[in-house]
RNA sequence: GCCGAAGUGGCGGAACUGGCAGACGCGCACGACUCAAAAUCGUGUGUCCGCAAGGACAUGAGGGUUCGACUCCCUCCUUCGGCACCA
């Protein structure tokens, strides 16, 4: 890149104000300062080698708040921390060939380095990095606490396998079916693993999403979608005895439909129920079928699991009863059921249900209506698709003639009264595994004795420290596993050998309770302080990607519930207000490395100075979208700073220049300025307008430059504008409002200042120009005063020339007055 | 398929509660300064018609409500995000 274009001096400005914030401490708070708290987080990142623009505007919306809210007489705690375990930081380490400590050190070094030129203030006293067992032995006993309630247990289960990272991974790490970090597909292994019980919580984590209003709608629906509750009811459906006896217990169904159940003509169990072989045992042609089922379990779960994927089934030859119309109904099995939802057996209404019609089409099943169109009636006969909307029940016995939904809990009733079925929940939320094959990890605290079985880890024996001599590229099993000095341990109950368990937690554990540890991150006799943290929590203001909508934020959300329940904490929810930042895109695609398309802030701050990145960043478009980086752009930044260096500290160099453009008066100078200081406060209390605030600024800076101070009067508006402007700016570009700030004679930080306030009465002019509609268009502007009377001005707007030739002839049918601001004219 | 967000000049984007569409910035053109360039300062810049004054058209498309619609309602299209054979 070329040199720095000649400019205001940012590079000896801003080195000199972060020593200068670094010896005054501006960050560093006191936990009992008598100030209201204010705690701003962002999202800790993950200590890659680099940060790029897109990350910094993460950090660069954060500064700007904890910057503002300072001035705005807060306490405000703004803590920084690494999410340093876990796979990248990982793979990163192999690809460079060295431990994963020693590069995740690396990297975090510069990164704070970044963030330290980006101007971005943490009160790094606070630090956290996960990956250091001073912070991981906390980590562990938040398993241990999990593991006392029951809410952590280990189980053999069909799970999520990545072969690339040869590691189990989270339902919420698959995304299309493929890994999240390496897009590898994944495939399903049976394998003995620990998860949490994130389940026992599903309907407070979806019940409770209503108290956060300060969240964005997106994140909750996305959270409510994942969770993805649905009530409905469980039917026992009678075996047909194939032998006279009737000696088999019911299939159960799950169906959120039961308003259907009248037209139920026949039942579909999953390829992979457990109940399947012991229906068929009394089959007698069974080995085709048999063929038949395990044609449809070999099918790939995601293909199997497409809409477009073509139904396919086969009959059992067993037959259920319909417990309400006592039917015989033949027992189906077909790929379409699914083993993981609800209870792997669907009763089947093909009028009413789009799969099931599909399904009875191909196979001619019968199909009857019991819901009827009340708008068209309904005929089996000629039925093109399902009719799945609400109706009126027919051919349903005692319910025949009920709306359908009012029926539902009706005919749900009368089920649980005769013991035929009962109201229950399902979730599509699955626990949470937490167990990983790979080495760069908080270690699981559990021991297993030959005698006394799965034990915890002692509390007192924390942590279990994570083993550096280990050759650890991923081959499928933990690498701890036949580490000998890892492995060699006692059982805290009989005192005999045992053995570690050798996975180590998943990174999303780490980070499930951070914040609670930025508020005593030094206490090495527990994870955090009741106390203080319940006064610090909720975070007032948490700030980071939508990337983590679902991952971070529910589990988070679950471990604060869970610590809830301890009694430890007295808050249900973590986070108050969430800000999700928009994406920085470059070329049409997000930016990353591996695109090749990032932009390196060391760069632009050699060149143009940290505040004129952070300008632009916070001027380019709204936050909360995602927004396309222009080198252009930037220019236009640095040259807004340039504008405000010369009219703040080279003033009486404008004042004798020639004026070219149309001057500005004391009066619209002193508007100006109050308007101004409105809209920038608005802007930045409402959801951080960062952009409309800064060309608030620009065009206050643009209206400075058409004033010509003559008097003394003049002259101190003209200081005060600059000073309040300076004030303004401070939030978004610290170093150049510090420097102009000291210049014009200030010895306290700018951040120690007040927030400027502004006066209504300057907001009030006397004369007011209202435009004058005529059938709507716009025609013509009067200057009236300010206090005139609607009559009065409608009278003044019909005696105007240009209206009375708008109006010329036409009768005028009504005259709309919207006082202070428009008069239209109807003819 | 369901849910959500968005669609405005050459570009990024503004517009309060329904009240001047295009603020602010980028780009572009022209002028001032300069021997010249850069930087800076100024002027102009939605489209079409017009020398101009001015007028017509214009916020994804089409309807509607209203004195008045980027904004509210209906139908549809496109892009992005989430969920999805979930019974």
């Amino acid at each position: 890149m070329e040199s720095p274009i000649r400019a205001y001096p940012f590079n000896e400005i801003e080195p000199k104000w972060h020593k200068r914030w670094d010896e005054e401490k501006l960050y560093a708070i006191h936990l009992k300062d008598p100030r209201p708290k204010y705690y701003c987080l962002v999202m800790f990142p993950y200590p890659s080698a680099a940060l790029h623009v897109g990350h910094g505007r993460n950090y660069i919306i954060g500064d700007a708040v904890v910057r503002y809210k300072m001035m705005r007489g807060f306490n405000v705690l703004s803590p920084m921390g690494f999410d340093a375990f876990g796979l990248p930081a990982e793979n990163a380490a192999i690809k460079r060939g060295i431990p994963p400590k020693t590069s995740t050190l690396e990297n975090i070094q510069n990164m704070k380095r970044q963030l330290r030129e980006w101007g971005c203030g943490y009160d790094w006293s606070r630090e956290v990095i996960s990956c250091l067992p001073d912070y991981y032995k906390w980590t562990q006993w938040i398993f241990l606490k999990l593991y006392e309630k029951g809410l952590a247990y280990k189980k053999l289960a069909a799970v999520n396998w990545c072969p690339s990272c040869q590691t189990s991974l989270a339902n919420e790490q698959v995304v299309d079916g493929q890994c999240e970090r390496c897009e590898t597909k994944v495939v399903s292994k049976n394998l003995e693993q620990w998860f949490f019980k994130i389940t026992a919580y599903a309907d407070r984590l979806l019940d409770d999403l209503k108290l956060l209003e300060g969240w964005p709608e997106r994140v909750r629906i996305m959270q409510e979608n994942w969770i993805g509750r649905s009530k409905g009811v469980e039917i026992d459906f009678p075996i047909v005895a194939s032998d006279g006896k009737n000696t088999e217990s019911p299939l159960t169904c799950f169906t959120t439909r039961v308003d259907t159940i009248f037209g139920a003509t026949y039942m579909v169990l999953s390829p992979e129920h457990p109940r399947l072989p012991e229906l068929l045992r009394s089959v007698s042609d069974k080995a085709e079928i048999e063929t038949a089922i395990n044609r449809m379990k070999a099918q790939d779960l995601t293909v199997r699991t497409l809409l477009e994927t073509e139904k396919e089934g086969v009959f059992t030859g067993r037959y259920v009863l319909n417990p309400m119309t006592k039917e015989k109904i033949p027992l189906w099995v077909a790929n379409y059921v699914l083993m993981e939802y609800g209870t792997g057996c669907v009763m089947a209404v093909p009028a009413h249900d789009e799969r099931d019609f599909e399904f009875a089409k191909k196979y001619k099943l019968p199909i009857r209506v019991v819901i009827d169109n009340p708008k068209k009636p309904l005929k089996a006969e000629t039925m093109k698709e399902a009719y799945v909307d609400p109706g009126i029940l027919v051919g349903s016995g005692a319910f025949t003639g009920i709306e359908s939904e009012e029926s539902k809990d009706k005919i749900a009733d009368f089920m649980e009264r005769n013991k035929i079925g009962r109201k229950t929940t399902q979730y599509r939320l699955r626990d949470w595994l937490i167990s990983r094959q790979r080495y760069w990890g908080a270690p699981i605290p559990i021991l297993y004795c030959d005698k006394c079985g799965t034990l915890p880890v002692p509390e007192k024996d924390l942590p279990v420290l994570l083993p550096e001599n280990v050759e650890f590229k991923p081959t499928g099993v933990s690498p701890l596993r036949d580490h000998l000095a890892f492995q060699k341990a006692k059982c805290p109950k009989c005192r005999g050998n045992a053995r570690r368990e050798p996975d180590t937690m998943d990174t999303f554990v780490d980070s499930t309770w951070y914040f609670l540890r930025y508020i005593t991150p030094r206490d090495d006799k527990k994870a955090f302080d009741s106390n203080d943290v319940n006064h610090w929590l909720p975070v007032d203001q948490y700030i980071g990607g939508v990337e983590h909508a679902i991952l971070h934020l529910l589990y988070s959300r679950f471990v604060t519930k869970v610590l809830y329940d301890l009694g430890v904490i007295s808050f249900k929810e973590p986070f108050a207000r969430l800000f999700t930042q928009g994406m920085i895109i470059k070329d049409g695609a997000k930016m990353s490395k591996s695109k090749g398309n990032v932009v390196s802030p060391d760069e632009l701050i050699k060149r143009y100075g940290a505040d004129t990145v952070r300008l632009y960043t916070l001027f380019m478009g709204p936050p909360e979208r995602d927004a396309e980086w222009q080198d252009q752009g930037v220019e236009g930044a640095f040259r807004f700073l340039g504008r405000v260096w010369r009219v703040a500290i080279q003033q009486e160099k404008i004042e004798n220049e020639r004026i070219e453009g149309e001057a500005l008066g004391h009066k619209e100078i002193r508007f100006n300025l109050h308007r101004t200081i409105k809209k920038v406060t608005e802007d930045l209390e409402g959801d951080f307008h960062f952009n409309t605030a800064v060309s608030a600024c620009m065009e206050f800076v643009n209206s400075l430059y058409r004033f010509r101070p003559s008097s003394e009067v003049d002259r101190n508006l003209f200081r005060q504008s600059v000073e309040t402007l300076v004030l303004l700016l401070a939030p978004f570009v610290p170093h150049i409002a510090e420097e102009i700030w000291s210049r014009l004679g200030h010895s306290r930080d700018i951040f120690k200042e007040k927030w400027p306030t502004y006066d209504s009465s300057a907001l009030q002019l006397e004369e007011e120009e209202i435009v004058i509609q005529v059938a709507g268009r716009v025609r013509s502007r009067l200057k009236v005063p300010h206090d005139i009377s609607e009559k009065e001005l409608e009278a003044l707007v019909l005696k105007d020339s240009k209206i009375k030739e708008w109006v010329n002839g036409k009768t005028v049918r009504k005259v709309v007055v919207i006082p202070h601001r428009l008069v239209n004219v109807v003819v």
